[in-house]
DNA sequence: CATTCGTGGCG
DNA sequence: TCGCCAAGAAT
């Protein structure tokens, strides 16, 4: 039947490897399963992806079950709170994700009866679901052949063919590819089946092109140029910030913190009053602290680095503050308030008075 | 097309 | 210690 190492034996190739060496996650139905009729949750593969997006699975997989446990269905998430939601989603990153993914699914259920459209055009219409999701969904959840085209796919087909043109710049090229790939039979299981293979086998850092199912017809195993792909655009130096935070405490053991605006950085979420951040070189901005009180410097400092800059915090404490200057600020008791609801930068802030 | 937007792990 | 990297989207 097949005596040549064609390009359309290779999605054929990669599922009876999936068959054996897919991992187990909680929102996959695995290969057997589905061969058997079983159907994925849309709802569980949506939440996943979102929160799979520029995140590892070792840190997606509590999450996810947090939030399943909470809000088993869409129409529970749509029906939750902000707060709720932006506080169960803290430590994960990327917090636009948390809001988006609330309107979305009030969306499906305003707009589309509480179902995940299994239309891809639909789909990429709601909050926070953009060309990857869109397509992710679309073949995982409703078996639909669209491509999906992630960080792994690029590395794997940036290898398998040779690419050498730097990322982004590939993408149409590889999306091409991706597209040219996609089988009619079984896209879901393909799709998760190249990115299983591009997390485990076709790593960044030495890959394991030896137990590798498409090692025969790698372009870039055969001319040794796998580890060097894909090739990307250097990156720019991230400057460094500066900003002070405060917290203070109430005798009665209420926090005094705001609710960031839902715009920018750590947008939505809880935090402790503080200054802008600055570039170092400017005047080390003091900011106004929220109330009138005694001041102290915490001895240390909270450093953190974000996507594009780092930061460097200085914290002041203070207990039983007075008058409260900062309108937004809000007292928050004791038992009330949960550090695992801040964004990880707060929490460290936190931690140092501890 | 470039920038903004988190965090933790790993070599 | 530090840059790289992870199932990207919105602007």
């Amino acid at each position: 039947m097949r005596d040549t190492t064609e390009t359309s034996d290779l999605p054929h190739i990669l599922l009876e490897w999936y068959d054996v060496h897919a991992r187990t996650m909680p929102w996959r139905v695995a290969p057997a399963d589905r061969k058997a009729g079983q159907t994925p949750d849309p709802y569980r593969i949506w939440l996943s992806e979102v929160m799979l997006q520029q995140t590892t699975v070792a840190t997606v997989r509590d999450y996810f079950q947090r939030f399943i446990a909470r809000w088993p269905t869409v129409a529970d998430l749509a029906a939750a709170q902000d707060a709720d939601v932006m506080g169960e989603w803290a430590g994960l990153g990327y917090y636009a994700r948390a809001r988006n993914l609330l309107k979305c699914a009030r969306a499906v259920v305003a707009d589309h009866g509480g179902q995940f459209p299994a239309d891809h055009a639909q789909l990429l219409k709601l909050p926070g679901i953009g060309p990857y999701t869109a397509a992710a969904i679309s073949s995982i959840a409703f078996d639909l052949p669209h491509a999906v085209l992630d960080g792994n796919v690029e590395r794997v087909l940036a290898r398998i063919y040779d690419i050498h043109t730097p990322l982004p710049a590939a993408k149409p090229e590889l999306m091409d590819r991706a597209i040219a790939l996609t089988p009619i039979d079984r896209p879901g299981d393909y799709a998760q089946a190249v990115m299983d293979l591009g997390a485990t086998i076709c790593t960044p850092k030495s890959p394991a092109c030896g137990i590798c199912p498409w090692r025969d017809p790698c372009l870039a195993r055969q001319r040794g140029t796998a580890p060097e792909l894909p090739k990307k655009t250097p990156k720019k130096p991230k400057p460094i910030r500066h900003g002070t935070v405060y917290l203070t405490q109430r005798d009665d053991g209420a926090w005094l913190l705001e609710t960031r605006p839902d715009k920018g950085l750590l947008g939505g979420m809880l935090g402790w009053p503080g200054s802008d951040w600055i570039d170092a070189g400017e005047a080390r901005p003091r900011g106004t602290p929220p109330a009138a009180a005694d001041w102290q410097i915490v001895p240390g400092e909270v450093r953190h680095t974000f996507t594009h800059f780092h930061l460097m915090l200085t914290v002041m404490y203070a207990a039983n503050p007075q008058d409260i200057l900062h309108p937004d600020a809000q007292f928050i008791a004791p038992d009330q308030f949960r550090p695992s609801d801040l964004p990880t930068v707060m929490r460290k802030a936190f931690d140092l008075i501890r």
